[in-house]
RNA sequence: AGGGAAGUAGCUCAAUCGGCAGAGCAGGUGCCUUUGGAGCACAAGGUUAAAGGUUCGAGUCCUUUCUUCCCUGCCA
């Protein structure tokens, strides 16, 4: 379905760049997370750029993890990421690669740039470097230890590379221009010294390189052509250009594009950790989370995602896409792969009381009327039922075309009934109704072509299989959850993001459901079956509700009452 | 003494060399239906941020202006 055939200002780049032959024709991409957290929706989109965009052209795309800072990142991480992309559907042969791989080469282009007098060991202080850094409107100021004698230098590196400096007495700084307007030019910092144990290189290094002067050499040294990063990094690429141009190696195109911000959530691995940490949600892969984990748990298809992110395109201006487009991308997918399936949520009881007391009929139901290989079953009905609670109502609007008093509707698969009495207890709650129901109608057609107008689900109560039911809504109960400069995004945390229902009321052969299926309950959502269920309970995670009519109806008609009476 | 980037329909994106401004989603109205789902049909939606210029012709080229975003980590 995915067709990533997308026109884009990427394609044009390297359109343009075969064109001139600048790289041989040759499309070379990377994926290069760094291991400090998991994967997100925002994520997808840049792993379906680079893989997509590759293979279109023929060319390949590699996965680096870029691990530079020891103090934020973790092999579990590593472990995710690596587990993400592979369930997005993407491949990247043996080409898994590691920043740290190449600590030992960039160290030596550090000192070939020390060699070459464009790189000085500085002394400063943190707080020194960052006042005499100047500010975004006034330029910096020299260093002292700026023009050392360039052998001071090289015996100074090697010092910080043998741990004869504490942590933040010494970096290595590239000498390029504390009066330029770029202040990532004013002589940025090429390594600094981390007493942290790396999760790939152990106790070997004193030193770890910054990302600057990391990312462009890996691109270099893995034959990069389109290094394809985000917006933020725009004021990086003379910097990456800089030091691969005085490095004098392989030299690819950094491109840069807008990330991808979701309404109703929050983007940002800062934000996400402290979902996790403060305990706002269950982890990582908590099923309200944007994380690829969390939506893979959800019951999100690699499919779906990555339809939308082909869907949503790429570009370079910065917009908030709506929640409803992933959702409308997982529906359309699960439209054509789940199997249909009856379930009640909300309980009603009724009783068909012209139907005899121990019969038991075996209802032929179709699987998947989108898939016919998916076949039929057959489902139970007895005398006493459940149906949905909302499709039963005492004195119904205009409109409102399910059952009530009187009236007759189609129960799915089964027969037509009509209700003829509506049971309450002392409190005025309805607790049962009693239905009679036409035997000429088995199976739900009318042998007299007369016409119901609903049709309902329902379940056998005495065959019935209890399950829980986790009911997700937003996370965020307002769309731009960031856009408040006064209050913390998790202030505006959706109260009712969860909602257990338990039991609900499932079709018995659910029991034998594993954990990962995904079901339509018909008329209501698609489910999932959660990592938690046990075969004694089953636990479903909704994963996204059907488009319902009535419901925008109701608002609708709700939102009009309202005005008029406002008037 | 600041540097960088972006403005096309509600949202996300197209528009070939300068040649009738389009699509998907959302929203609207109908149709259909053993899921009020799915599906189908139709209509609507625009001063292309603004002004000026070049041109037979400008979303596209030039000039100016406006708005929004990013950059002052020894994070990536």
């Amino acid at each position: 379905m995915t067709d990533s055939n997308n026109r884009n200002f990427v394609s044009e780049i390297i359109d343009e760049h075969n064109e001139s032959g600048r790289f041989e024709g040759r499309v070379h991409t990377r994926f290069p997370p760094e291991p400090n957290g998991y994967l997100h929706i925002g994520h997808a989109k840049s792993i379906c750029l680079n893989f997509d965009i590759a293979a279109q052209y023929g060319g390949l795309c590699n996965l680096r993890f870029d691990d530079t800072n020891p103090a934020k990142e973790e092999q579990e991480y590593i472990d995710a990421i690596t587990e993400d992309v592979r369930w997005l559907g993407y491949d990247w042969g043996d080409r898994l690669y590691f920043a740290s791989d190449y600590f030992d080469r960039l160290y030596d282009m550090a000192v070939e740039l020390i060699r070459i007098g464009r790189a000085y060991v500085d002394e400063l202080s943190t707080d020194e470097i960052r006042e005499y850094r100047g500010t975004l409107t006034s330029p910096g100021v020299e260093s002292p230890y700026r023009d050392r004698p360039i052998a001071e230098n090289l015996a100074l590196f090697e010092k910080m590379r043998d741990g004869g400096f504490n942590e933040g007495e010494a970096v290595l700084r590239a000498k390029i221009d504390m009066k330029s307007g770029n202040i990532n030019l004013r002589d940025p910092v090429m390594y600094r010294i981390l007493d942290a144990r790396h999760p790939r290189t152990g106790d070997k290094w004193k030193i770890y390189p910054m990302y600057d002067f990391a990312h462009g050499q890996s691109d270099s040294i893995e034959e990069i052509t389109h290094s394809i990063c985000t917006l933020e990094y725009e004021d990086h690429r003379p910097l990456y250009d800089w030091y691969l141009d005085n490095i004098e190696i392989f030299h690819p195109q950094q491109i840069e594009f807008a990330r991808l911000n979701l309404s109703h959530t929050v983007l940002s691995k800062r934000k996400l950790i402290r979902l996790v940490q403060e305990g706002h949600v269950r982890g990582w892969d908590d099923p309200r989370m944007p994380t690829i984990s969390g939506l893979r748990r959800r019951g999100y298809t690699p499919a779906a995602i990555r339809d939308f992110c082909d869907e949503i395109g790429v570009g370079k201006v910065k917009g908030v896409v709506a929640l409803h487009k992933l959702e409308y991308h997982i529906r359309q997918d699960l439209n054509r792969r789940a199997n249909r399936v009856m379930a009640v949520i909300n309980p009603l009881k009724v009783v068909i009381t012209n139907y005899p007391d121990d019969l038991v009929e075996e209802m032929e139901a179709v699987n998947n009327p989108e898939d016919e290989s998916a076949g039929t079953r057959l489902t139970p009905f007895s005398k006493v039922l459940y149906i949905e609670g909302d499709d039963f109502m005492e004195d119904p609007p205009r409109k409102f075309f399910r059952l009530a008093p009187g009236r007759e509707v189609r129960l799915r698969y089964a027969y037509f009934i009509t209700c003829n009495e509506v049971i309450k207890d002392d409190s005025g709650a309805i607790t049962e109704l009693r239905c009679t129901y036409d035997p000429a109608t088995r199976g739900g057609a009318a042998p007299d072509d007369r016409r119901v107008k609903a049709t309902l689900h329902w379940v056998s109560a005495a065959h019935a299989v209890k399950a829980e039911a986790r009911l997700y809504d937003t996370l965020f109960s307002v769309e731009y959850p960031e856009r408040d400069s006064e209050r913390d995004f998790t202030e505006f945390i959706n109260p009712d993001s969860m909602k257990v229902v338990d039991p609900i009321y499932v079709e018995p052969h659910l029991r034998d459901a594993q954990i990962g299926d995904r079901f339509q309950f018909e008329r209501l959502a698609y489910f999932v079956v959660d990592e938690d269920s046990k075969p004694e309970k089953l636990v479903f995670n909704r994963t996204v509700a059907l488009r319902d009519q009535w419901r925008k109806h109701q608002n609708k008609a709700g939102k009009k009452r309202k005005q008029r009476r406002k008037r």
